[in-house]
DNA sequence: CTAAGAATGTCCGAAAACGGCTAGTCTTGC
DNA sequence: GCAAGACTAGCCGTTTTCGGACATTCTTAG
């Protein structure tokens, strides 16, 4: 099954979009250095047009709110129910990891939660940025602690 | 245990009055910004009669001199016995903060005296109005200063 | 299988900030 | 001289804040 990959400019630097047949398998930030990176496997097309390249530049216009595309996932069940929990954050709004823990059952479980979003390989789509310590801090961004910041910024500015 | 209120008016403006089935809660300035405050679970009751409305109402009318009630007091052991001590200061009268802290055998603990006398949560009937500085000055009170400095002028005007 | 680590959260103790103060000093302005 | 303000530095209990230890869950590396 070949994955193809492009990258397309936004406000917060260059991001990657990964694309096969089934759907979209991954988004992320050109310089980030931890999380998930562009797999060597990925055919590079430049021009490679797909309805995640389109909802992306529809996205960082300030048009688009809500995304709906074909997700490949894979990781452990834990994993794909921390990132289902992701979906369910509305645009500009926040939540925490303990209250995700807390809707998965498990109100304890909220660090392993902060791991799980570590992971997730479909940046911005799957809106890890939104989720935030209990105390309002940020605490953490696979992409990096700024681009999380401007993203939240960003759609809030964007909510009228 | 519930607790009733209630506001009466008086020469000072409005006042509440909370009962409970074993005394006196709380007195106050419905205008007061700082200290005590109307507590939300208290239960409104415009018709409220208690032994500490009519008390009031006789002060207020200038023939009460002497309060005698059941009082329900909760605190730090320490503001406890600063308000305890408030209730040996007689009608018309006037003591110093430093003078407190001494009676409890503290005498430089007048500052704490000072912020004790802030939480005080049953105005006029522990009377923390007749507690001034050294100096002669008024310097503070929850209620507002203005009214500190009436009741205090009432207090004389009603003691022939 | 074990152990370590991670984009957390809670708890507890220590430290600092904050008042309805006061006594001492110093400075004015009569 | 002297008395009334301005300013200062201690004093004390309460509240807030801050930092570190620890509990917890899951993944990954060995």
């Amino acid at each position: 099954m070949t994955i193809e990959y492009t990258y397309i400019d936004s406000p917060v630097g260059q991001v990657w979009v990964a694309w096969c047949r089934d759907g979209l398998v991954s988004v992320g930030f050109a310089d980030q250095s931890k999380g998930a990176q562009v797999d060597p496997d990925w055919e590079y097309n430049a021009a490679l047009r797909c309805p995640a390249v389109d909802q992306l530049e529809s996205y960082f216009a300030g048009s688009l709110r809500e995304f709906d595309l074909p997700l490949v996932l894979r990781g452990t069940d834990f994993q794909k129910r921390v990132w289902q929990q992701l979906a369910e954050i509305r645009y500009g709004e926040t939540t925490t990891y303990g209250a995700i823990a807390a809707q998965l059952g498990k109100p304890t479980a909220s660090r392993a939660v902060g791991a799980a979003n570590g992971q997730n390989p479909i940046a911005i789509v799957l809106p890890c940025h939104r989720v935030i310590g209990q105390t309002g801090k940020l605490t953490g961004y696979a992409g990096g602690l700024d681009k999380k910041e401007k993203l939240l910024r960003f759609e809030r500015d964007h909510l009228g």
